[in-house]
DNA sequence: AAGCAGGGGACGT
DNA sequence: ACGTCCCCTGCT
């Protein structure tokens, strides 16, 4: 199908750091795989899209996955025309949409997120799934339950490049399969109950529960701070982030300028 | 409370 | 070829 989404871009989303699934076909062609589903998407022009799936489906699944219904306008109205350095960010990413996830797969891939570049992490998501996940139709994979990572030996988990890390994902996924940690609970949750309860689990501390927040459960004003950030703040804001001026959006601003600092740097 | 170990790949030199 | 860095956490 072909639908019209103003202001979206889709080659920033895809690159932005949040996701590890989509793969780059062409230019402006990317095909995706979240839970279940899977996606060919494509940009022709600047509001025109081309999805492999049914209005129903995109409807149902894609809308909210794209946050399609979030006013992304009147959050880049929120910043001042001063000529700054986040009013760049935003003239740059804009387009940026945060993506509405899985929260299991949130969990396990920023878990392995620590100490890694964004390329290493596609590829250890890539490898758990091939071998973890369950076959979809297309004979690619979805990314593997906590049941399937629970069950895992520790050298299969390795073999995926997990380094020290298997111990965490291991554990983490032991205590989502046996209840201990409910994700969909924490979805009833306020913000910081809902980082109370991710940070039990071993391997999430505060910057990658802050990504979860953002990243799955839609916490818009969830902060994280990694080392592109905490450079970004260091030097254009050295007295402090006005987080007061962007109240429960923040962390839209905080993709737009992850991502500008990353197009600057050339990366 | 500050400092540090920790897989291994990506990246720059 | 080699050192540094990586969307960091947990331990000391």
């Amino acid at each position: 199908m072909q639908v019209q989404i103003p202001g979206f871009n889709l080659q920033l989303t895809a690159n932005s750091g949040q996701c590890f699934r989509f793969l780059q076909l062409s230019a402006s062609t990317y095909h995706l795989i979240a839970g279940k589903q899977e996606l060919f998407i494509s940009q022709q022009t600047n509001d025109l899209f081309n999805l492999d799936c049914s209005q129903s489906d995109f409807r149902d699944h894609w809308q909210q996955y794209f946050d399609l219904d979030t006013d992304y306008q009147s959050i880049l109205a929120s910043i001042p025309k001063d000529g700054g350095y986040l009013q760049k960010a935003a003239n740059f990413a804009g387009g940026l949409r945060i993506l509405q996830q899985d929260a299991f797969e949130t969990v396990v891939s920023f878990i392995i997120s620590q100490r890694k570049t964004i390329p290493a992490i596609k590829s250890c998501v890539s490898k758990l799934s091939e071998r973890f996940g369950e076959y979809l139709p297309s004979g690619k994979h979805a990314f593997p339950s906590a049941e399937a990572l629970a069950r895992a030996e520790p050298g299969e988990l390795a073999a995926c490049g997990l380094g020290y890390r298997v111990g965490y994902v291991s554990q983490t996924a032991r205590m989502i399969a046996q209840g201990v940690v409910n994700l969909q609970d924490i979805h009833c949750l306020d913000d910081a109950q809902a980082k109370q309860a991710l940070l039990q689990l071993p391997g999430v501390g505060n910057k990658v529960a802050d990504c979860i927040l953002l990243f799955a459960y839609h916490r818009l004003g969830a902060f994280p701070v990694d080392v592109w950030i905490e450079r970004v703040l260091q030097e254009h804001y050295p007295q402090g982030f006005p987080f007061h001026v962007y109240p429960g959006h923040a962390g839209v601003l905080q993709q737009y300028l992850f991502c500008y600092a990353r197009h600057l740097a050339g990366r």
